[in-house]
RNA sequence: GGCGCCGUACCCAAGUGGCUAAGGGAGCAGUCUGCAAAACUGCGAUGCGGCGGUUCGAACCCGCCCGGCGCCUCCA
């Protein structure tokens, strides 16, 4: 039975989905106007691995998870390329798919567009006004705050206690300085659509409202994004919706902490972000493994709590991940038909699966998750120096298949091949290293190797010297042969 | 000013009242190896920012202090 850190209430809560056996939630997702960062990262990657725990646990998932396409940072974005709102659109959701698809995380079942839902969100609009919780001036619709008694119950704020123009001057125009715009008139030039209020484009809060109404219902499970949007999105979102229909919007509020840089928010005000892609292209690592390290990585700290990135936390990512796809190779090795430590690791793999499912029912405690597969690890190693059959080694890599299939992890069969590091294509150094082909390379290992048997180590380790320089690095196997990675 | 979070070994990071304080990385030692590399095995905090308090018992609860951070504005 999963537990989960419901916000709205301030603590750990049974989940219990409204209709059985399936499960409804809307995940905040991206103003597409630049390229994801690692923030980007870590709230999509929590929400996947949400989903497929959801699903693993037997429930029908249901997950909407929508892009803003009109926004006033796409508009100024737009004006300054001199290209149109719909070419940085186009643009920013295909690299969010290149993104997304390299980390692994799998496509939400509805990716609804806020320019695919204007007539749901002027009629919401129609409803508030309707019912005397919004209001209009000029050409733009607000949200009067004071008219949802339950204002603030998401983020702990008071009305009284929110400073409202600390920062930013106060609209006179507004009724009260935490009135939100539901519509706003637009401005020529401007993407704009009709409306009862004249020519105009929506807010940024009510697009989600009347996305998530409109494909999950009046009242749905879960809903999530990161820390940031507790306030003010989601507080608004929720009085312009329980407003609008006088019904819960969403049960179970779930927010992710952010990633930081030497323990400051990664922000673009401060500059020091990373984007997804730039990680990928600086990696040494082809993208299949970089994906999975990234993924490691941001597993290894409780979606809550905020996570500090760096090259070195992505470099140990990697090198836990070499000792799980190292035992994952030594299983392959031939093996008897009857090993003395089977029994033992059945046992072993049964209590895994239950320490792991034990951890993800807790507020989804990955970190927990994620050791008792390396406690296995260890277990298995064990197991295979005391002896194990073949069908029990199959059967340790297919358990670590299966629980490592809720987080992302541990799905590849040739993680070794495929971890050699990809090839340099500029540079000095690269010019170097292309000196040896793959051809050569065999060439020399298969001299070296007679040059063993014949036990003239000192040619093999002339050879072993000159390829080193070339910075390739030979590995011998029990069974005589080299394998070799640059 | 209001609301909230964090401080656990060299680094990352679980644990939040009671068996020997998970797990990973790094390091060190050993096994294997012609020598390496890789791998495997072993070792590692009498203590959980500090000081008090509650309790039979606290890393975990309460208070104060020190240090760091977030939200209150667009932000994942």
């Amino acid at each position: 039975m999963l537990r989960i850190y419901n916000t709205l209430t301030g603590s750990k809560e049974s989940f219990e989905s409204m209709v059985p056996g399936k499960v409804r939630m809307y995940v905040c997702g991206v103003t597409v106007y630049d390229y994801c960062h690692i923030g980007h990262a870590r709230s999509a990657l929590v929400f996947d691995v949400l989903r497929r725990y959801l699903e693993y646990s037997g429930f029908a998932v249901e997950f909407a998870k929508n892009f803003t396409d009109v926004d006033d940072k796409i508009i100024k974005r737009a004006n300054e390329q001199g290209v149109s709102c719909d070419h940085i659109t186009a643009t920013y959701i295909k690299a969010y798919y290149d993104d997304m698809d390299r980390l692994g995380v799998r496509r939400a079942t509805l990716e609804p567009r806020a320019t695919e839902h204007i007539a749901d969100i002027v009629a919401l609009v129609e409803t508030l006004v309707a019912k005397g919780m919004a209001y209009r001036v000029n050409g733009d619709v607000y949200f009067q705050v004071d008219r949802y008694p339950g204002y603030g119950r998401l983020s702990k704020r008071k009305i009284d206690d929110l400073q409202a123009g600390a920062r930013v001057d106060v609209d006179e125009r507004k009724r009260h300085p935490m009135d939100f715009a539901l519509w706003k008139g637009s401005k020529p030039g401007e993407p704009s659509w009709d409306s009862p209020w004249g020519p105009g484009r929506p807010g940024w809060h009510i697009e989600c409202s009347a996305m998530a109404m409109r494909h999950l219902g009046e009242t749905f499970d879960i809903h999530g994004g990161g820390m940031d949007l507790i306030f003010p999105h989601h507080e608004n979102e929720i009085a312009q919706s329980c407003g609008a229909t006088g019904k819960e919007f969403a049960r179970y509020w779930v927010h992710n902490g952010f990633v930081q840089i030497n323990q400051e928010k990664m922000s673009k005000s401060l500059g020091n972000f990373f984007t997804i892609r730039e990680i990928f292209d600086k990696s040494e690592w082809p993208d299949t493994v970089t994906g999975e390290m990234l993924r490691y990585f941001l597993m290894s700290t409780h979606y809550r709590s905020p996570l500090d990135f760096s090259d070195q936390s992505l470099a140990e990512a990697k090198n836990a991940l070499n000792g799980l796809y190292d035992l994952f190779e030594r299983l392959k090795e031939p093996a008897p038909a009857h090993g003395a430590a089977d029994q033992q690791m059945r046992e072993a793999n049964t209590r895994t699966r239950q320490a792991f499912t034990d951890a993800m029912d807790d507020d989804l405690n990955t970190p927990n998750a994620v050791a008792a597969l390396q406690k296995l690890r260890g277990e298995a190693n064990k197991a295979l120096d005391a002896g194990l059959s073949a069908e029990m080694r199959h059967a340790v890599r297919h358990e670590f298949r299966s629980l490592g299939l809720m987080l992302g992890l541990l799905q590849s069969d040739d993680w070794q091949f495929k971890s050699q590091p990809k090839q340099s294509v500029v540079g000095t150094c690269a010019d170097e290293r292309a000196d040896f082909s793959d051809e050569e390379i065999a060439a020399k290992i298969a001299e070296r190797l007679a040059a063993k048997q014949s036990k003239n180590y000192k040619l093999a380790d002339q050879l072993r010297t000159e390829l080193a320089s070339q910075g390739i690095t030979i590995e011998d196997r029990p069974d005589g042969t080299s394998r070799w990675k640059r």
